[in-house]
DNA sequence: ACCTTGACGGTTC
DNA sequence: GGAACCGCCAAGG
């Protein structure tokens, strides 16, 4: 093996290892309750990493991971809003799969006071432990 | 190797 | 509130 091609395919490894940790931490938010980026970042523990995670749940394998459906559409971002572009097939399905769960969407917003995930610590042991 | 593009976020005005 | 700005970094061209 080339040592080019060698680090190559260990720095790609270790991308798919950081979407794993963030499709974890996806899962362990409960229905009917919504996180932003930047906090699925933080709890997957890479800080400042808020556009990776929109990356990763771009990436998430159809069948799901580890046996287990990520809900990617319980992730809005920081402003409580729906980062698609509204009116956008995406936008549409994610506002309506929130809403199938009683959370409230007005237009792209939702009321992070009312439904922003907030981790007690056994939540929190759980993401760690993966 | 350089440049652009994001499912973002905090600060500042 | 909201808009402009900058920092962030993986992917793709």
């Amino acid at each position: 093996m080339v040592k080019t091609a060698d680090a190559a395919l260990t720095a790609a490894s270790a991308v798919n290892e950081k979407h794993k940790k963030i499709w974890q931490t996806v899962q362990a938010i409960p229905y009917g309750k919504v996180a932003c980026y930047g906090q699925v970042a933080d709890l997957a523990g890479l800080p400042g990493r808020a556009r990776l995670v929109g990356k990763a749940l771009g990436a998430v394998p159809k069948g799901g991971w580890r046996g287990q459906s990520v809900p990617w559409y319980r992730v809005i971002n920081s402003q409580g809003k729906i980062s698609f572009a509204p009116g956008s097939e995406s936008f549409q399905q994610q506002s309506d799969l929130l809403q199938d769960e009683q959370v409230v969407v007005l237009g792209a917003k939702i009321k992070l006071k009312e439904f922003q995930w907030q981790p007690d610590l056994a939540e929190l042991l759980f993401v760690l432990k993966g």
